[in-house]
DNA sequence: ATAAATGATTGTATCATACAACTATTGATT
DNA sequence: AATCAATAGTTGTATGATACAATCATTTAT
């Protein structure tokens, strides 16, 4: 294997990060962790507390609190689980449906302003080696 | 323009990234922020706290704070400068630089194992258009 | 010489996260 | 049915990351 290539992807991807988590610090009204969250419900649906810790790779307290802070706002409802006393789903309500479509646009309008002199050939391809890279580490054991 | 490509890209940008925090968190005995200035005193040598926040698009209290925890580490040094009485250049050290060549390896070799089975034209598309998104971002006015 | 600007540090506050402790409910065992 | 163990979620506590504001000493401008 080409240790050069190696490299420069190390690299690259320390500064790449770095770039997108502050470009959205900066330019969303909807914090990352929100946007995180509303998006796993949106995307899967109705989850618990544990589920989406698992699915978000994050320590339930954590979850417990940001969903809270979601309930808060009225972007997300907790419903009681009707099979379990102990047991709430949390659910993307109509509000917070629109908070993340507005954040997705937003989203959207940098990267096509960022990307506008690419050919579709890169975009696409910048597209399918994310989607092949996350595959990759969904499919290896956390 | 495709929307879809930027859809994709988007989407997958988003689990990207929590992917790569999540993996540094996970795998590093060097915290996140240390690597990160770290290697921008590696890379660009010694430098100022203004300097390196502008570098690092942080606030100066923020590298102020991260550069003393690295001074006590005996990661950098703290240089005054001749020029100015009120500044100094933090340097890093053989033991950071230590640190930081270990902390490479590390996320050399997870890349490795992630990508042992992309084709070498595959791993140098994907150095080649994070480049160049990084590129795009840094000839933009942040 | 005085005032303004500047480099860095510190105070304060907010956000993100994890480990530990706790409570109420459910599931397993007797 | 009763008791014990496991579990879902919340809360306490602590650490790390970050930014705005305040402060101090030094440099620059007037």
């Amino acid at each position: 294997m080409n240790k050069e290539s190696l490299e420069t992807i190390e690299k690259e991807v320390s500064v790449f990060v770095r770039r997108i988590v502050i470009s959205e610090k900066r330019n969303s009204r909807l914090e990352r962790s929100a946007y995180i969250l509303l998006r796993q419900l949106s995307t899967h649906g109705p989850a618990g507390v544990k589920t989406l810790a698992e699915q978000l790779h994050l320590d339930i307290s954590t979850i417990s609190r940001q969903a809270a802070a979601l309930e808060n706002k009225q972007y997300v409802d907790k419903v009681p689980n009707p099979h379990d006393g102990r047991a709430y789903f949390y659910r993307i309500t109509e509000l917070g449906n629109r908070e993340l479509y507005e954040a997705k646009q937003r989203r959207y309008d940098r990267l096509a302003n960022l990307l506008k002199d690419w050919s579709e050939e890169e975009r696409e391809s910048f597209g399918r080696l994310l989607e092949k890279y996350n595959r990759t580490v969904s499919e290896e054991k956390l």
